[in-house]
DNA sequence: ACTTTTCTAGAACTTTATTCTAGTTTTGAT
DNA sequence: ATCAAAACTAGAATAAAGTTCTAGAAAAGT
C-alpha cells in the first residue's frame, strides 16, 4: 500500500498483526504459535513489530486489553436500557450468549485465560475493570435497594449471572458441546435470573 | 536417595518435577517457565526430565490429566452419597468451593486453561469425560424424571451448577476478590439450586 | 532546511527447548 | 549365574524460537 499516509499504512499494519495473531492464537494458543508465522501471514517485518508490540506477549496483550474494552462497552449498553431487574438480568446473559457466538474467535481468546499479563497491562485491566464495577454498581444498587434483587456481597452477582453462560461457552468453542450458546440463551437467562431474584 | 528401589527413586523423582511445575506453572503460566527452573527445583537432570515426560507439554499434560481425575472422582464421591436433588446440588457446589479454597495451586492450575492438549491427551480426556458424564446422568436422570429438577438439555446442568462458582474461584485465585469461595459456599450452593430446581 | 522522531528492514544474537550419545542400573530370559 | 534387552540418568551438543541491534527511509516538527 504505497498510496497511504503513514498512519494509515502503520495502523493497517497492526491490525493486520492483530488479527493475524489472533488467528493463531485462537487456533494453536499463544505458546504454540511462533512469532515468525504472525510475521508471515501479517506481512510484518521483525522490526515493525517488535517496534510497535515490544514482544510476543505485547500482541497478546494489546489483543486482549481491546477486547475486554469492546466487552464491556457491550455489555454495559445491553444492560443499561433496562429499568427493571429480570430484564436487565436477563439481557446481560442474552447478549453474552450471542457475543460468543458471533465472534467465537474473540471469544475463545478472552476466555481462554492464557494470557498472563504484564505489571503495567495489569494496572490498565484493573482501572478498565474499576470503571466497569463502577458502572454496574450504579445499576445493581438500587436494584437490591428496592428488593428485586437478593442482597448478597457485591462480588458474587457477576458469577451468578454469567457464570453459567461463560462455562457453557468455553465448552462450546472448545468444540466438546455442539449447540451453539445463542440456542440455549433463553435457558441461561433464566436460570441466571432465579440465582438473583429475591424470591 | 541410594537406599531406595529404583522404582521409588524414579517414582520420587517424577513427582518432585511435578510438584516443581506446578508450583512454577502457577506461579508464572507455562509459557513463562523455562525447563531449566523445574531442573533445578527438582534436583533432575535433562535427560531424566525427557526421558519421563518427552517435553515441557508433557509435564503440563501429566499435570493436568492427574488433576482431572483426581477432581472428577472428588466431586463424584461427594455427590453420589446423596439421594435427593438438593442436597445433591449443593453438595457438588460446596465440595467445589472447598476444594478450590484447599487447594488453591492445583485449581488454579486445572481452572486456567492454559494447557493445550496434544491429541493422544486429548483422547485420554475424552475418555475419562465420557465415564464422568456417564455417573453424573445416572444420577440426574432420574431427578429429572421425578420432577425434582427442570428438563433441561443435559449439556446445561454442568455449567448451571458449577459455573458461577469457578467463576467465582478463577477471580479469588487471581488476587482480584478477596474472600475465599469457601465463605461464600452457601450462596454459590443456594443460586445453583435456585437455577436448576423445578419451580 | 534541518533536526528529531517514528517507522521499517533484516542480519545478528540470545535464550530456551530439545535431541543425542554414552554410560549405568535393573529386569527378565535362558 | 550370564547375557540381552529395557529402563533410566547425565550433560554436552544442537536446534528452534524470541529478541536486540544497526542502519537507513519517511514523516513530523521547528
Amino acid at each position: 500500500m504505497p498510496d497511504m499516509s503513514r498512519q494509515n499504512r502503520t495502523s493497517e499494519l497492526k491490525s493486520r498483526v492483530l488479527s493475524a495473531a489472533l488467528a493463531r492464537f485462537t487456533e494453536s494458543g499463544i505458546a504454540r504459535t511462533n512469532v515468525g508465522d504472525i510475521l508471515k501471514d501479517a506481512d510484518c517485518s521483525v522490526g515493525s513489530l517488535y517496534h510497535h508490540f515490544g514482544n510476543k506477549e505485547g500482541i497478546a496483550e494489546a489483543l486482549f486489553i481491546g477486547g475486554l474494552q469492546q466487552f464491556n462497552q457491550n455489555l454495559l449498553d445491553a444492560l443499561l436500557s433496562h429499568r427493571k431487574a429480570e430484564p436487565g438480568v436477563k439481557a446481560i446473559v442474552t447478549w453474552l450468549c450471542q457475543w460468543v457466538t458471533e465472534q467465537p474467535q474473540l471469544a475463545a481468546y478472552m476466555l481462554s485465560r492464557e494470557i498472563k499479563l504484564s505489571e503495567e497491562a495489569k494496572q490498565e485491566m484493573r482501572e478498565i475493570d474499576q470503571s466497569f464495577r463502577e458502572s454496574l454498581t450504579a445499576w445493581f444498587a438500587p436494584r437490591i435497594e428496592s428488593g428485586e434483587l437478593k442482597n448478597l456481597h457485591f462480588n458474587v452477582y457477576v458469577p451468578l449471572i454469567s457464570g453459567a453462560t461463560l462455562e457453557y461457552s468455553r465448552m462450546w468453542l472448545s468444540g466438546r458441546y455442539s449447540r451453539s450458546p445463542a440456542t440455549v440463551s433463553d435457558v441461561m437467562a433464566e436460570a441466571a435470573w432465579q440465582s438473583v431474584r429475591e424470591s
